[in-house]
DNA sequence: TGGAAGGCTGGAAGCGCTTCCAGTTTCAGG
DNA sequence: CCTGAAACTGGAAGCGCTTCCAGCCTTCCA
């Protein structure tokens, strides 16, 4: 039985026919759906087999209105802010959860104009089955259009200003308090924060989780200083706090990449991590295990949220009305607090 | 002109019938194709803005044979391994290259059997324009199958026991000599090296590059020490080499996570870097920066890589026959060499 | 042994778009 | 005012698959 391999592309049609069978039949039997015979069945399989045949999936699509297609959309300014290894472990987790649905993974990101506008072309074409959608900028008009389609939208995260119907979330809030709750268990009393980006829903939630922890204490929060995630923005507003509050003897920082600036900064002025100052990040990604001292941080569950938001997606392609999730984070104790 | 947004996806046949003409003509205007009156081609442009007509992308593929999108498949064995930072640049530099060429990004994880199962159905059932494949393990399955097929494949490094047709790789053996050169240059002459896995062809061009730049500088090259480009196999690396040539002067590691690694067993061990051992790394990723001291690296082109790739990929399916790649590296110095 | 129930089967009608082709206009040149 | 070329136009045939439906054939029970 040579498994041929035809120099044409083989169809359908010659399935059936060397199978003797109409080609409805042979659909069914692809598709194993009921109402086809032992026999018939049989010799379906054997006429694939011996015409190595695939099916075509844009036939297939076209006759069943179905992509087999999700897609992730990161929108944002700034297309190197996806080389962010947060983005591949999304990915690596959606992914996973896409296979075991058979759905193929659409990476869109749109950080040009015409990426937005070929995103808007996705969506009103429905040339996916259903869209994942990281919106990272403050009132992103692709966000506000998502909500619109008639297509599927899960969020990962909640874009400011906007509240999605679906969305998968970490939870920032609580892991910012309790973050900031245990600099303080440790006897720092005057604990400053670098906080993220304040137009963005995840910088927004971690410095207000400062706060809270800040104020249950009975602490009075210091104004924050913002940095924009990247190492040498928590390496300025570190510089910046010391100048402004010398007293100062702990750091939440809304990042693991500040959090190690801040630890730069702090090295750099010869103050001692963490006896003069406690250091917390945010992510426990690989740079809080490698940074000197390894940084204490808030672990959450990137690859999750990519599983979490590809699984609500398929059920809402299958009809089904999940429930928005916000995901747990939990404190990494290691050196630097 | 109200922008109608229509309740049902409108069709190509009611944007035809609305501006009094035939499908054929309302098809040639969407295409931009000749022999349209002027007419007639804003009468069909009227009607598409009246109906918020969006062409269906999946017809369309039916009927050009033309699915529109490139697939990149990363294939390996374990799925994590994608979470490298590295391939998030990759794809920022294809997803750019691919989006001039209006062609959607379709992004495949072949781990586990299933994925690529997957994949040699995406292949044979021409379900993409053409794959970029990097292929990681030696004897990849996936890459002996894409030779084969008919659909235009691109492969990002060479994968051990192959020479594909089109690829584009990174000069890793003149980055890998460039620093052990520069090693030696700077007068250090009991070099050792932590390679990377010798079932990769990177991980042998670059164990090859400090082999050539020894044997040329009279030098008896170490026998190398394996790890597998992470951060702890670097450390663990290192802690060998130190107890097996206790001399040693300098350390050429096959990756910046290892040389990480690398420079955290140094450091434990109380020897000074780089005055007692000068240490290069391979990447020049974010953790280069990072550490401490800073890592002196052979920075590659990792944008590029996936730029340079989709490009050729575009030229391929367009009927061109671009000839293959190789992007330049170069050394960057910073504290540790 | 008759008849109803229900499993099989294949014909045919799409899914929405491109494109070939033959027929119709238009228009410059004679 | 005629003729041929060039520019337009729309009908129709696909692209390869799914799925509805009507008809056929079993099968099994009364």
């Amino acid at each position: 039985m040579a498994q041929g391999v035809p120099n044409r592309q083989s169809t359908l049609d010659e399935v059936a026919e060397l199978a003797g069978v109409s080609r409805s039949v042979a659909s069914r039997v692809l598709n194993n759906a009921p109402h086809v015979s032992r026999a018939k069945r049989e010799a379906v399989a054997r006429a694939v087999l011996q015409l190595g045949y695939v099916p075509n999936p844009t036939a297939r699509a076209l006759a069943t209105r179905q992509t087999g297609a999700a897609a992730l959309v990161v929108s944002g300014e700034d297309p190197s802010i996806f080389a962010d290894p947060f983005f591949a472990q999304v990915i690596v987790g959606a992914s996973a959860a896409l296979e075991e649905a058979e759905l193929h993974l659409m990476l869109c990101l749109a950080a040009s104009d015409r990426g937005r506008r070929r995103v808007e072309q996705l969506l009103r074409s429905k040339g996916a089955d259903g869209v994942m959608l990281m919106a990272l900028r403050e009132d992103d008009p692709l966000a506000r259009m998502a909500e619109e389609t008639e297509i599927p939208v899960v969020f990962g995260g909640r874009p400011v200003g906007l509240d999605p119907r679906w969305y998968v979330d970490v939870d920032n809030l609580g892991g910012a308090r309790a973050a900031t709750e245990y600099l303080i268990s440790l006897g720092r009393t005057r604990v400053v924060t670098i906080c993220g980006r304040l137009d963005t829903e995840v910088g927004r939630a971690r410095y207000r989780g400062y706060q809270d922890a800040m104020l249950a204490a009975g602490l009075e929060p210091y104004p924050p200083e913002a940095g924009d995630f990247t190492e040498s923005s928590g390496a300025a507003a570190m510089a910046a706090l010391s100048a402004r509050h010398p007293e100062l003897d702990g750091v939440f920082t809304a990042s693991d990449n500040m959090g190690a600036g801040a630890l730069r900064t702090l090295r750099d002025a010869g103050r001692r991590v963490p006896a003069d100052v406690a250091v917390i990040g945010f992510d426990d990604l690989a740079v809080a295990r490698i940074s000197d001292p390894p940084l204490t941080t808030v672990h959450q569950p990137v690859e999750g949220l990519g599983r979490e938001m590809a699984r609500m997606l398929v059920a809402l392609i299958n009809g089904q009305a999940p429930t928005p999730l916000i995901l747990p984070t939990r404190l990494v104790t290691r050196a630097s607090a």
